[in-house]
DNA sequence: ACAATAGTCTATCAATACAGTAGACTTAAT
DNA sequence: ATTAAGTCTACTGTATTGATAGACTATTGT
């Protein structure tokens, strides 16, 4: 399961690819809008403009905004940038792998299995963007 | 991720499967097979008992072993037994579905994505068995 | 210059889950 | 009776999660 942390990132980078090229968007107006307590939510997007994804203008007509086109960000990258691995075990992981130290990757059935599964996964997670997030009502 | 007692269930399962039909195998076996913590092990087969994939015998020549065949047991079902939710997000999780309370279904761009990829990831994982887990050297 | 606006940084916190351990107890086979 | 083996109760330390408070800094408009 993604963190609570992950799925609030997921929202306001949703609300932000709705609003894209209309300027900054408010913290307290992500935060009204999908619900996520606002102190909560300046850490996340915090995180993710140092993770060069947002960029931010302070003092008045300030806030938050894309920094690519909604269409350029795969829900893959959004994911390991705030919530890690999306394989579920470290030694099938791409981006945060970790070597198995009791067990042989070229016997282990396990591996061979969420091997499959991570590529699977993944084949959706690096095709759709954060355009898809954007709300129909939006 | 899988916790570590849901990745050590499966290996702890694989290892049953590559038994199954030879009579009980001790638990200590298994520990030492698989490198898992005996102590740890013992409430998860614990676990897998009460969840009616294992049963056990006591005594000398005890031991635990599964009651059905390895191809009847998907991995999808023991990865809910012990670790709970293959989805993402709970309100797209068909096991353990919990409603979002500040989202609407029916518009959720979020809702929509992970719907998608919880089809492909249960694709897999409803069609894999606990045979696949075996070892490629056991 | 200065007030108002809005993001940034530091620090802390309670609750929960995770990973693991200890030891007494029960059941079954020889 | 003895030994082997699973079962049960009860802890424990550590890390992660989800969150909040408050001071600080930068920008804009008057």
């Amino acid at each position: 399961m993604l963190s609570k942390k992950t799925q609030y990132a997921l929202k306001a980078l949703g609300y932000l690819a709705a609003k894209y090229g209309q300027g900054p968007v408010l913290i307290s107006d992500i935060s009204k809008k999908k619900k996520i307590p606002i102190k909560f939510l300046e850490t996340i997007l915090l995180e993710l403009k140092q993770a060069q994804i947002l960029d931010s203008k302070k003092g008045k007509g300030g806030g938050y905004f894309l920094i690519q086109s909604p269409k350029q960000i795969t829900l893959a990258r959004a994911i390991r940038l705030v919530g890690g691995p999306i394989a579920m075990i470290p030694c099938v992981s791409l981006n945060f792998y970790e070597k198995c130290k009791d067990c042989d990757e070229a016997t282990c059935g396990l591996y061979k299995a969420m091997q499959i599964t991570r590529d699977a996964t993944l084949k959706i997670l690096e095709k759709k963007t954060l355009s898809e997030l954007i709300d129909r009502d939006e």
